[in-house]
DNA sequence: TGGAGTGCTTGACCTACGTCAAGAATCGAC
DNA sequence: GTCGATTCTTGACGTAGGTCAAGCACTCCA
């Protein structure tokens, strides 16, 4: 596990040590809450199965899905001002690691490198939402789910699944939301990709066919 | 400015040795970098006088605005990932404060609170960035520009400078860059707020003078 | 004090994508 | 396997806000 989401910085010995402070959790039916809004912070989650959404709420009911997080990631780091300003539900059944905090800190005070990691990871955090509100803003349609899909793949990839051939463990509309769309335009950009042979997609199983053109259409002036 | 940056958890001593770790720069023109994407991170920053944008590149030269940061604001989480994946921009004449990454192990060393606090404030980035991502793919543009208006005034308002009269240092294009919309919607957008009584803006200087209505566009409806 | 350059405003027009509605497919429980 | 409930797809239609173009008003420097 510790491999997984802190791929650097650990040697052998420190990843036996981080190990012994994980706590495992009972599985998660999907659906189910594993924090909320407002919940008080002790401890960051790592995916061990399964995945997870997290979103924010606004007042007026509306939520925005603000991450989905894949087996072999970190997550909850919004957590750390006190309160959690997200929630995180369960895609699927899924199992979880808890790291509480005390033990982060102790394991800190003896591993210099964890805290460096850490940092990393919540710049990354960082990162990726600035980057999604470059994708919400001045993105179409069609290279927002793009940009999804290489996301996806990569990240399947990395942690050592198959990058050309997995399950979407989100709705269509947890997509769209996510993307900032309407549910009925990623069912007809998903036709489209169909159409142009770039990937094959049924229900929530996907196949990439060609995963250059679907990055060139990133950037791209949104044609084929 | 200890106190600015980090409103809680140091004592009076503790800012007096928090002080001394600060290094204060040069003067900054309007429109030079403080940073630029790439740049190895070694230290955070505080903004002393002045404004600054933070700014990530797409390869295709699109860009999208990330944040604006106001006197007593601390930036530059962007770059614990070793290298900043933004860069940052003075908007006016400003001063900023630098305090090296090293500075703050030693500070965190002798004051367990400070690292919480630092926490605190990389997670509250996180969460604004994420606010930004509902603000963009769920608002209409009225209701953008209102939030984006409280939180200037807001933000004024907390460093105690006056919350409902002010100069916006930023131009049109950038305010229109970070909400997701089109200078010219901006500007249009400010006429309505003039028609309808609830701020007064002329150039770069604006009156708030319905705050409470204001706030109530943020969610509502769309309509005065 | 004037002139160039940039930033701001306003109008006319257009399109990408949202909304609404109705059917098809899939899932899950019994 | 079958029925009901979601979830997904497809089409028709409307609109918020983008784009283009042109004129105006600062601001900054000589």
């Amino acid at each position: 596990m510790a491999e997984l989401c802190l791929p650097r910085a650990l040697s052998p010995d420190d990843m036996r040590q981080f190990e012994t402070m994980v706590d495992q959790r009972p599985a998660m039916a999907r659906g189910n809450f594993l924090y909320q809004t407002g919940d008080v912070c002790d401890r960051l989650y790592a995916v061990k199965s399964g995945s997870f959404k997290t979103m924010i709420s606004a007042s007026d009911g509306e939520d925005q899905i603000t991450g989905f997080y894949l087996p072999g990631e970190l997550f909850g780091f919004d957590g750390l001002a006190d309160n959690h300003s997200c929630s995180a539900i369960a895609l699927e059944h899924s199992y979880v690691c808890e790291l509480p905090l005390t033990s982060i800190d102790l394991l800190v005070a003896k591993i210099p490198n964890l805290r460096r990691e850490l940092d990393r990871l919540m710049a990354r955090e960082i990162t990726a939402d600035q980057s999604m509100l470059l994708q919400l803003s001045r993105r179409t349609a069609e290279q927002r789910l793009a940009a999804f899909l290489v996301s996806l793949s990569t990240r399947f990839r990395q942690r050592g699944f198959s990058g050309t051939e997995f399950r979407l463990s989100m709705s269509r509309h947890d997509i769209a939301n996510y993307l900032g769309l309407a549910a009925e335009t990623v069912s007809r950009l998903f036709k489209r990709l169909k159409q142009h042979h770039l990937a094959f997609v049924n229900g929530r199983t996907i196949i990439i066919h060609d995963f250059e053109a679907l990055h060139r259409q990133i950037h791209g002036s949104g044609g084929q």
